[in-house]
DNA sequence: CGGGACCTTGGTCCTAGGACCATCGGACCG
DNA sequence: CGGTCCGATGGTCCTAGGACCAAGGTCCCG
């Protein structure tokens, strides 16, 4: 077969783009041509090996899967992009949906349900779960996670881990005020009162 | 070398699982005798083929990791337990560490890191962070929210839905101060730093 | 090229959160 | 009957959180 489906795998954790390589290579008319391990990696891997399909996690540290798709999609990069997700929300994929995933498939997908998967969006088809439809169909726009910049989605995944502001600097690299400002801009964006409720929104965004 | 460390993989997602086994079929001196997708079959797979470790998630559907890990500490199984985990609170792994787990690695772990952590487990080292090492020393019971009295979970159920101490003194119909002395004694049962915290909790609990 | 968005940082100020300490009443158990 | 635990409440004090304001640099787009 000269014409296989050439998928780029990213997932910040090497045992489940490992396990993914393996799932996949046993299929004919799949080949893993690369992988990426954060959000910034897969843009550029995208660009320069030209998958005909990503496979994406959204929660990587650093740039994260739907801030990604994001750039991908803004470069005008051809794959077809599969979220892979261990979220059960809609409001975890929706932003990747929305940033241009043609559908989403869940960690504890079997191997040829995976493979039919990446067949089926190679061809072009859409895989979105009709809650996820309908929501996009309603134009819920809500508390969207994508209303927020790479940055302070960033400081949301950390208030979801229940870290203080004095943590969050030490872990990204930033002053607590610098910290404080995003925490502010955040609160006000999901129209929450404090970072405890913030926290929550990002458990249930799936974003911690 | 006709001695390899025998070692079962417990995880709900085959993915990871697969990820693990070829990570670890690479080292001479380890075998991946056998896998688990849940709690249930993590016990029945240990008993029946006495690994000399076993890899073990804690989040899985049907009976956890924890369950397990007591059922198997129960039965008197010879193996040791080492956790994979991507949770970060001592919370997530001091119940398990109490149920005998001898120590855990997080899911970022890379392929050398893990075998050496299960050379060491499998010589009768315990790999534990200090956070835990300390919780563990002072007696803390840990999180366990059979623990909380009722009115404490009351509050926590509360905090669990983001509320002020304000808004849980109007809801139950108490003093502020009432409510900020039972949210101190939670903090501490817990075992968490403050009401975020307590909230993440809550929720993984499935009090909120 | 200028405007806007994003990111970063600092200052000031106020309040909620929480630690620590203390006290009292009721219920339960040895 | 006394001790312990739970629940309730108050006082004092300190700090983290967060609002508000301001400013500068970088990048992108019209």
């Amino acid at each position: 077969m000269t014409d296989r489906i050439r998928v780029l795998v990213v997932d910040d954790h090497a045992m489940v783009r490992q396990g993914l390589r393996s799932f996949l290579e046993v299929q004919d008319d799949l080949e893993v041509v690369g992988e990426a391990a954060d959000g910034s990696e897969a843009v550029s891997r995208a660009a320069e090996l030209l998958p005909d399909v990503v496979l994406l996690d959204l929660r990587m540290p650093g740039v994260d899967g739907v801030t990604a798709l994001r750039e991908m999609t803004a470069r005008g990069l051809p794959c077809r992009v599969l979220v892979i997700t261990s979220f059960t929300e809609p409001a975890a994929v929706l932003p990747a949906v929305r940033a241009g995933a043609v559908g989403y498939v869940y960690k504890d997908v079997d191997p040829p349900a995976l493979a039919a998967a990446i067949r089926s969006v190679h061809l072009g088809h859409t895989l979105l779960h009709p809650d996820v439809a309908r929501v996009l169909s309603e134009g819920e726009p809500g508390a969207d996670p994508a209303r927020l910049t790479p940055r302070e989605r960033q400081v949301l995944t950390e208030i979801g881990r229940g870290r203080s502001n004095r943590e969050i600097a030490r872990a990204l690299g930033l002053a607590e005020k610098t910290v404080k400002a995003h925490v502010s801009a955040i609160l006000a964006k999901l129209g929450v009162q404090d970072r405890t409720q913030a926290a929550l929104y990002a458990v249930r965004a799936g974003l911690a």
